[in-house]
DNA sequence: AAAAAAC
């Protein structure tokens, strides 16, 4: 007979239920107590080979289930020694979980606390911006698990608040968020504080030469594992882009919001400074908006991060801060204001909608200057973004529209050669509609909802964008 | 060209 957790070619067998997986009694029970029954497809692959001390390599977003996927069988291991090491042991620190963005951090925590809670293991999590003598006392008292971002981790360490010496597990989430910050060096000075042999698990978007590199200095013989990568083609986002001229955008964010029956959103724009200045007009429009970006205070971002998951607030107004793994739990829609300079970073920010197989719709308002962008998140996603037609009421466009400003917060210049669509009529309330199987907006057959297309009257540059971008020299 | 992260 063969192991009943191994099939023939050596992959992991399926589970259909947690029950299967060896999980602590105890763990099982607040996995259950969470709703989860069946693991997901990384869930699957990575548990097993966790709770057997193998090093993994794992390319998988959140939302797949990866956190719960290395959460569960580090507490699972870490288990049998919640007895032994609880006295106050001078350096009990076990498991080391690094994140790149401080409400990332915050996420993951928030995970190994809801398995752990049960059990007597400690968690603490460390990050910048907040206070540092409550985070050293809790480091001081001792925890068995800590989470961290790096430069805070690194300032406790200096200050002697925490000891890595007894660390046999590390987790690197979001490793090649955490290289593109950056942190490279960081890595590299608390790797070193770390003992041999221990496990290590790094997670990754994607595993591009630098992620190889950093698994090969890092990681002892991985595993890798890729779970089918849950980026744009994901059936489940359905993506549309609409042009728009610069001065519009506030407008066609504001008519879709308002036009459509969505109960909370998610807008990027690029800027710190944008961002704060879109939340403060939705607002002044009589929308619940908050935002996050790096500039505002932690206890700010927190209080804009835990409104919006509560569903307090139903429109976050984020820069990439927000872009890569938070879990906003049945978020229906990303709306991107600004098109990402890195396409990359378009993949993450609709990520945050469509998880865990829910669908989801991800929209684009984009200028002419924005065109090349989208065309390099289309070579990247190696598929189509389907192009729509805003007709935006003119009740949108007049009411306290900046047209000097773009939502970039910079001096708008390019108007002039991306003339705005006519304002429609207040009763012309619509989106024009797409078919996403062929990738292409329907032609405007209906006369009756989008008079600007009766062939009376100039033809809109939309329309002319629709049949192929015009040639503008870019 | 912008954002993120330690003080």
């Amino acid at each position: 007979m063969t192991d009943p957790n191994t099939t023939s070619n050596g992959k992991t067998a399926t589970f259909e239920s947690f029950s299967e997986v060896g999980l602590h009694p105890d763990l099982l029970k607040a996995v259950m107590a969470s709703g989860y029954t069946k693991p997901t497809p990384i869930q699957e692959q990575a548990m097993p080979l966790i709770m057997d001390g193998r090093d993994i390599m794992g390319a998988a977003q959140t939302g797949t289930g990866k956190t719960a996927a290395f959460t569960l069988p580090l507490l699972h291991r870490l288990m049998p020694m919640a007895n032994s090491s609880m006295s106050p042991a001078r350096h009990p620190v076990r498991a080391l979980i690094l994140a790149p963005t401080r409400e990332l951090a915050d996420q993951v925590a928030d995970s190994v606390k809801r398995y752990s809670h049960s059990s007597p293991l400690r968690v603490a999590v460390v990050f910048g911006g907040v206070d540092m003598n409550a985070q050293r006392d809790q480091l001081r008292k001792g925890c068995e698990l800590l989470i961290a971002t790096p430069g805070r981790l690194l300032d406790h360490i200096e200050q002697k608040n925490v000891s890595l010496s007894q660390v046999s597990v590390l987790v690197l989430d979001e490793a090649d968020r955490m290289l593109d910050m950056g942190f490279l060096p960081d890595l590299e000075r608390i790797v070193r504080l770390l003992p041999k042999p221990r496990q290590s698990l790094l997670f990754s978007a994607t595993f591009s030469n630098d992620i190889r590199k950093l698994a090969r200095s890092f990681l002892n013989n991985p595993v890798e594992i890729n779970v089918a990568p849950r980026n744009a083609t994901a059936e489940t986002v359905t993506q549309i882009a609409y042009p728009v001229a610069a001065n519009e955008k506030k407008a066609a964010v504001l008519y879709t919001l308002k036009s459509r029956n969505l109960s909370q959103v998610i807008v990027f724009v690029n800027t710190k400074i944008g961002a704060s200045r879109v939340a403060r007009e939705l607002v002044s429009e009589g929308i619940n908006a908050e935002s996050i970006h790096g500039d505002r205070s932690q206890a700010e971002r927190i209080k804009a991060l835990e409104g919006f998951k509560s569903g307090d607030i139903s429109v976050l107004v984020a820069t990439d801060v927000a872009a890569r793994g938070l879990d906003v739990v049945g978020l229906p829609c990303v709306i991107n204001m600004d098109l990402p300079y890195n396409a990359e970073d378009y993949v993450h920010r609709i990520g945050r909608t469509g998880r865990a197989g829910a669908k989801g719709e991800a929209i684009a308002f984009y200028t002419q200057t924005e065109e090349r962008l989208l065309e390099d998140i289309e070579k990247l996603i190696k598929t189509p973004v389907p192009r729509g037609v805003l007709s935006i009421p003119s009740v949108f466009l007049t009411r306290g529209h900046h047209p000097s400003r773009s939502s970039s917060g910079k001096p708008e210049r390019y108007k002039k050669t991306f003339p705005a669509s006519r304002a429609a009529p207040i009763d012309d309330f619509f989106f024009r509609p797409y078919e996403p199987s062929t990738g292409k907006a329907q032609p405007a057959a209906d006369t009756t909802t989008n008079r600007r297309h009766d062939g009376h009257g100039p033809k809109p540059m939309l329309a002319v964008l629709l049949g192929g971008r015009p040639n503008n020299g870019n």
